[in-house]
DNA sequence: TCGCTGCAGATTGTTAACAATCCAACTGAT
DNA sequence: ATCAGTTGGATTGTTAACAATCTGCAGCGA
């Protein structure tokens, strides 16, 4: 983790590429120190550095980053509306560890929001949308078939489910889902992290974007749902297998 | 606005009855300083006290809290999760003010939450959950009739709205709602000023709330669906009648 | 009159020290 | 051995002072 310049770059920008960030498409250009501190932790989190349930303790964070306390607990307040921390009073904020019920939770609000962003994709139809939402598929395909734990495959069904819902022109509605995808990434890698599983999301993708194409409105919103509502359901079963079952007796 | 009791009740509750507050089912029963600072803000924001637009300085409502900027800035970050006030870096915060179209845009995904929500809610039918809806409709029946400035129906409409999403058992959705809901309330004041508008508005929650009692799932869904539609529209509508259209000539 | 420059006050951002709280280990009695 | 009470270290919450930034306006020149 590198340090800031020093005390005079005290509104200047933090250097390293900062990725999944749920905030970057806004208006500003200029991000506070507070935002880019929460880019980089939220990176540290996504890419599983920071394991869930791993606290988070400002004194560490304020030496590794040359800032004191103040910008760091602003950081996690940031970290906390993005769904990545979550702070207990008084008791110090940890990595957010999703249970099994808050998997589908979040999956069924992400159906609701995308079937909706669906529906007006499809009426839309834009040209840039498709050529996208192709490339993106195509993508799929290739990665679908790669030998490796799922983590590409799941960073691009991410990017594919953003670009649905910032072309569907209701801009709340693509910061929400966002920021759910954001929250689930993790462990929906985990339930890509098969062939199989890959290949079956690949087909939901292909038969979606074909409906799309051919103006089937109702088709592409159902599979739109199905895509979603799958994704989900595997996400929460992967989660459910790697957790030892806390009833289970010795 | 009355001051905190002084330094030594620094994690004391602050007094004050706190209506309308989005986190108050929280696990947590002991509300940090700071979190109440922002419920009373909230407060005087909904009750319109602080208008859409309203600049929010730290120092004032420091001296009025009697505490320092400290917890004042951890307050409007609360706000700004809540979507009731929007900070702008390096040049404070301001009464949040939505535009006609970002009324629209909380509409659509009240709308497609809330749709899920009633789904669910009619599979289920539990009868705490009918006799709640009952209740506020009756309630609604006689507030329709009043001839008052409609803020105590819209109250209840966003009562009733937050019911059916807690009822559904999806806690981030419901939460999600009442956030929604609370960012628009101000408006949909406006949208239901007339008479006329709240009879046509009871009239779709009494055929809804028939619909459910008989079993009709699909009629249940499709009317709670328009009713959030007519609902974001007519507020959308009495909001852009009472600004001055920017563009008009002179 | 209009636009530019550079102060000055107001306000936000940051820092470091102090206060309050939590948690876990220790104590001692039953 | 178990459990209530106590104590100390780690950590978060708060404060007040200082630094950086923004905004409006006076002054100046074209």
């Amino acid at each position: 983790m590198r340090p800031l310049d020093g005390p005079q770059a005290q509104y200047a920008q933090l250097e390293g590429a900062v990725a999944f960030r749920l905030f970057a498409d806004r208006d500003d250009p200029t991000m506070t120190v507070p935002e880019q501190i929460a880019a980089r932790i939220g990176d540290r989190i996504i890419a599983g550095e920071l394991a869930p349930g791993a606290r988070i303790v400002e004194q560490e964070l304020a030496a590794g980053f040359r800032v004191s306390r103040g910008p760091i607990r602003d950081a996690i307040r940031i970290l906390e509306r993005e769904g990545l921390a979550t702070i207990h009073a008084r008791r110090g904020a940890v990595v957010t560890e999703l249970s099994v019920d808050e998997v589908r939770e979040i999956s069924e609000m992400r159906a609701a929001l995308l079937e909706t962003a669906a529906r007006k994709n499809a009426a839309e139809r834009s040209p840039e949308l498709l050529a996208a939402l192709a490339a993106g598929v195509a993508r799929l395909e290739s990665l679908a078939r790669l030998d490796d734990d799922g983590g590409q495959y799941a960073e691009t069904v991410y990017r594919l489910s953003i670009i649905s819902a910032r072309a569907c022109g209701n801009r709340r509605l693509a910061r929400t889902v966002t920021a759910l995808s954001l929250q689930t990434l993790r462990y929906s890698k985990l339930g890509l992290a098969s062939r199989n599983r890959r290949q079956a999301s690949f087909r939901l993708w292909k038969s979606a974007l074909a409906a799309l194409r051919r103006g089937d409105t109702e088709a592409y919103v159902s599979l739109t749902r199905q895509r979603v509502e799958a994704s989900g359901a595997e996400a929460a079963r992967a989660l459910q297998q790697s957790t030892p079952s806390p009833g289970a007796p010795r």
